[in-house]
DNA sequence: ATTTGGCACTCTCAAGCCGCGAGTGCCAAG
DNA sequence: CTTGGCACTCGCGGCTTGAGAGTGCCAAAT
């Protein structure tokens, strides 16, 4: 009972302290002595007393010597610990928040406004970030037209929102007529428009099976169309990475084989997208430390993510990858609140 | 007479010699001594006459010593040496080029064309590889269409060859209607379809000014949206990079510091752009080796470059980037091959 | 019972030293 | 002109050493 909580088993002092040496080892990247916890710290102890409770965070793994007379530094269960019940995140002051709104600007286009927060998030943070662009299965559907480009291709164009077209090409079975098209794309608008992707392409599916028989074969086709022009949303299993060079600097990650594992894995993308991937249903920021990721790459570095919102679907999630020892207290608030501003400029210009 | 080349102040011998040390070194990345020459070069020499050559080498500047007892390595001087009047270029096999012509598929739309081509010149080369994205002032066009979005916004719709497709979202100063959006759209037709984006736009720009007076406001109107339209080749200032990790390979780039810029650099891409413009015009190959780029962060790398070709016109460029030793017997002919091959798949589509 | 000063101990790190090996330059003999 | 010989230079890995930082533990103090 006293083991799985073990925030109970510490004491206030042994609180204190573990915070001070997180921190402390934070801003300067070097193992904490007790010396200096002893000036540090505020609680007016000897050395030699810190000495004792550093022995017990040991015992209990929340922090560890690299060498016999180093100091000592958090270990992941310590870093969890502080992050989960030490940490008081900072606040962004509110010019900080003023100069993401600007450049989330709901004016851009979705490729660009995920390339900025991409971009925001990795130089606010001086290290990775990265947004995995949004899933349109909820995004709802304007308008879809086509356009007839030689025999058997036809360009489809479905306008989804104020400031986002895509288009495809089909290849065709026959011939149509450019009247034919323009019937076909009447009676898929009469039916699809307002409703999202997800739901559009299993209404099609439902009146495919349906109507088979008694329907004309026009209709068929059109069905037949939408639902290949809806069906793929292709590019949409993508990742926008920014700032990866900024990981160079963090002298812990400096074995030179590691850091080219990590960058191919940066350049290869599948890997980042599926740790992703799988925060997408977590609620608010979320944040893996050392090999919780479960990815062996980032063995040594911490992630922090956060999943945004479109019309109270979640589209997308995005994050940061730095050293464990990253500042959390600046980073948390940070990815949260980009989170909600890209979310908001995608939602207002639907 | 006798110092521009200087080709010519170079025994066969030393040509020789000098061939075996930049092979050699370009293979092994360590000085070369002149015991392994004697042994490698097939001259049936000592030592210690190959000494004597050396040091002629060094005070020509060709070779230099990173200590007294290290062997040579060659600087870049020597490098260009080699490259202009020594290197023997090998002919790629055809099974090579089959896989390049393969992953270069004319049915890829342009984008993913310029990514495979980057992709294949890293992973083939073991360096990083990029391309310039092709300018579109000479891509002919083929259909303009306008769809309406909303009151004042317009879809724009350019069909510029088979497998692409651009479209821009315009802002109006009125509402026009659908009607008169068809007649603009037809009246542009009439007299820009099959020319090239540049034409067109000069075309138009003269209309504008030639018959302001006489000509019904519709049609001003058309040639003002058409206008704008071709105008802004947004995006297009764009160079698509991959394989960068594959520079943390070489040990002689490894000062981190220096690595550092050097990402820094490809994340910005400015400065690769930059690169990449300035041999926009040269014909063929091209080989920067060490400073002669220009580019101080370059100043440890050699880069190789082709332009390639659309319709007769250069429209990008590609290349790649790697340490001064790298194969360039290699990497030339396939820069060469793979500039050759995404200009005949970006030119079969047309 | 907790805290503290003291002390012996451990370990890293930088500096210095040494000998080896690789390579050079030069010279005199072939 | 070529070559073997020889003295010399220099970097590198290994070893030692001393300083510094920090620990663990104990006995005295509070």
């Amino acid at each position: 009972m006293t083991d799985t909580p073990p925030i109970t088993d510490l004491s206030d002092r042994a609180q204190r302290l573990l915070r001070t040496l997180v921190e402390s080892y934070i801003r300067e990247g070097q193992p904490v002595g007790s010396r200096t916890l002893s000036r540090t710290a505020g609680l007016d102890l000897s050395a030699a007393s810190i000495r004792n409770v550093m022995a017990d965070l040991e015992e209990m793994g929340l922090v560890s010597s690299p060498h016999t007379s180093a100091g000592r530094i958090p270990t992941a269960a310590g870093y969890r610990l502080f992050v989960d019940s030490l940490l008081e995140v900072k606040p962004l002051d509110s010019r900080e928040v003023q100069t993401l709104r600007e450049r989330l600007s709901p004016e851009l286009e979705t490729k660009a406004l995920v390339e900025s927060a991409s971009g925001l998030l990795s130089a606010v943070t001086q290290m990775a970030g990265m947004v995995r662009v949004p899933r349109r299965e909820h995004a709802s559907l304007r308008q879809i037209e086509f356009m007839k480009l030689s025999e058997r291709r036809v360009l489809v164009i479905l306008v989804m929102n104020k400031n986002e077209v895509q288009n495809r090409i089909l290849e065709l079975d026959r011939d149509y007529s450019a009247g034919e098209l323009q019937q076909m794309a009447n009676y898929l608008n009469d039916r699809v428009v307002g409703r999202d992707l997800a739901s559009v392409r299993q209404q099609l599916l439902r009146e495919m099976k349906a109507v088979r028989e008694h329907m004309n074969s026009l209709m068929l086709a059109a069905i037949e169309l939408g639902e290949q022009a809806v069906a793929a949303d292709q590019g949409a299993d993508d990742v926008v990475l920014a700032g990866q060079f900024h990981l160079l600097d963090y002298a812990e990650l400096t074995s030179v084989e590691k850091l080219r594992q990590l960058f191919e894995a940066f350049n290869e993308k599948r890997e980042i997208l599926g740790l992703l991937d799988q925060c997408i249903h977590a609620q608010g920021v979320q944040i893996f430390i050392g090999q919780e990721s479960g990815h062996r790459i980032l063995d040594d570095c911490s992630v922090v993510t956060a999943p945004y919102e479109v019309g109270g679907h979640v589209v997308g999630v995005l994050g940061v990858i730095g050293p464990t020892r990253m500042p959390y207290d600046r980073v948390i608030p940070i990815v949260d609140i980009t989170a909600r501003l890209l979310g908001a400029a995608l939602n207002s210009r639907l």
